[in-house]
RNA sequence: AGAGAAGUGACAGAGUGGUCGAAUGUACCGGUCUUGAAAACCGGCGUACCGCAAGGUACCGGGGGUUCGAAUCCCUCCUUCUCUGCCA
């Protein structure tokens, strides 16, 4: 979340963040925030004294009673009750303050960075790059749904008796295209000279607000019935949470983590025939990319996480643009994302893959996640994430695209991984 | 899952109601000594909030309670260890 102190510091830009992103009574927001915080801390002066003068009574009991001077140490312990008394009331006013406090700032958003270009729907979105020529198929081609069908490689119905819609099961080639994307993915992260980790699937709300998913996104993630913890809706979460509550050496920044799990998201009220085949699901493996950086150079290494998504899909061959996304469409806890998206040929669509985010110090906050620096003082280490990649999207692009009269054709760099050229 | 024990600063480890934010040791930082190092000796060494500062407040696994006063007593939750059970 962002710090109070900076908000105070720097309201103007704040204020047009958060405009930039859409939210109209932005000023009246921060000033809520300014103004409770004030309150925060008049409130805890006074608790503060009342406290210090309640503790010296106290001490002043125990010095009169080895004198012996019992009425006195009496009389002062009416007083110190009375103090006690009001102390308690204080205490219940701050506590509801901070609450309150904390409360809206888990509301407020990240602000976009300087570049971020101004917009708010995707039609806003800045294409930085885009191939030069996009695949053409021939007329009789078929669309990813069409094409495991006839192949045998996914099975959505299945999916759908054992637990319901947007869970599909993958089978033979289908499985082991998943399986080499997998390995693929991760073998070139830790060539990038990422640490690779396998963190729990399922988190606790601890987790959830460190990173950001809790309160904004509850309803995205599926909850256990009986007990406090989700489903992760990205490895983000526990993975980035590995080090919330840290103080981490300077000279070990950056920390660089890569893992792979599956992804849960229930995608309440999205359906449709956009959201058809393996282009929405509601359970689907990403391998996401992860580093905790010093906040100089949290930017230089945006810049090659980038750059290392990009390589994936280029050496996957697949068609991709690269969009800088508007300050409207913008996830609630990043300042700046980058987007990749692959084309889909015979869906003739863009299909987004990967997110790529720096957080600067909005998720470090809320985790406690700070590094020392040269001086020994505690900072807020910077957080950044991207997914490298989200399988079901490069699955169906990678189905489309491939596919000739023959069978589909599996790109070269994959298959010393998949172990077949083709699936017919 | 059941029974028992325990959770104190980076670590080890004292402290069972009143100058305890916490002894002591180790580690760490600075200094003296030394050609250099080690040893020895001297000094420093938790976090957060408020305050220009002096200083104040809170924190001894989390939360709550008793008391004028809690690391110390009570309740509750969590975690760890040992034993038993179960299981991949």
């Amino acid at each position: 979340m962002l710090l109070v102190s900076e908000i105070i510091a720097n309201k103007d830009v704040y204020t047009a963040g958060l405009l930039k992103r859409g939210i109209e009574n932005a000023e009246m927001l921060l000033d809520e925030i300014i103004s409770l915080d004030s309150d925060r801390k008049s409130t805890q002066t006074k608790q503060d004294e009342l406290l210090a003068e309640a503790n010296n009574a106290a001490k002043s009991i125990g010095a009169l009673m080895k004198q012996g001077k019992k009425e006195e140490a009496e009389a002062v312990k009416i007083k110190s009750s009375e103090l006690k008394a009001r102390t308690k009331e204080l205490g219940t006013k701050l506590e509801e303050i901070k609450a309150d406090l904390q409360n809206k700032l888990y509301q407020i958003p990240n602000i976009p960075n300087k570049d971020v270009p101004t917009g708010q729907t995707e039609e806003d979105n800045e294409v930085l790059f885009t191939v030069d020529s996009l695949p053409q198929l021939t007329d009789d081609s078929l669309a990813h749904w069409d094409l495991i069908k006839k192949y045998d490689i996914i099975d959505f119905d299945l999916g759908i008796k054992i637990t319901g819609a947007g869970f599909p099961v993958y089978k033979g080639k289908g499985a082991k295209l998943q399986r080499a994307l997998v390995n693929f993915f991760l073998d070139q992260a830790e060539e990038a000279g990422y640490n690779e980790v396998q963190p729990p699937i399922v988190i606790n709300e601890a987790s959830g607000y460190g990173t950001g998913q809790l309160p904004d996104k509850e309803g995205q993630m599926y909850q256990l019935t009986n007990s406090d913890l989700y489903l992760i809706p990205t490895a983000e979460v526990p993975i980035t949470n590995l080090y919330r509550d840290q103080i981490v050496d300077e000279k070990d920044l950056p920390i660089k983590h890569v893992g792979f799990t599956p992804c849960f998201r229930r995608e309440a009220g999205s359906w449709g025939a956009h959201v058809r085949g393996l282009n929405r699901l509601h359970q689907f493996d990403k391998v996401e990319i992860v580093q905790i950086e010093h906040p100089d150079k949290s930017f230089e290494t945006l810049d090659t996480m980038v750059k290392h998504v990009e390589s994936l899909l280029k050496k996957l061959e697949l068609p991709y643009r690269l969009l800088k996304l508007c300050a409207g469409d913008l996830g609630f806890t990043s300042c700046i994302t980058y987007d990749f998206e692959v084309y889909s040929a015979a869906q003739k669509k863009w299909l987004e893959v990967s997110s790529v985010s720096n957080f600067k110090n909005y998720q470090a906050n809320r985790l406690k996640l700070r590094y020392k620096d040269s001086n020994n003082k505690k900072q807020l280490a910077h957080t950044l994430n991207g997914s490298a990649l989200a399988l079901p999207r490069i699955m169906a692009a990678l189905l489309e695209n491939g596919q000739t009269a023959d069978g589909i054709n599996i790109p070269l760099a994959l298959r010393p991984y998949t172990r077949f050229d083709k699936i017919s």
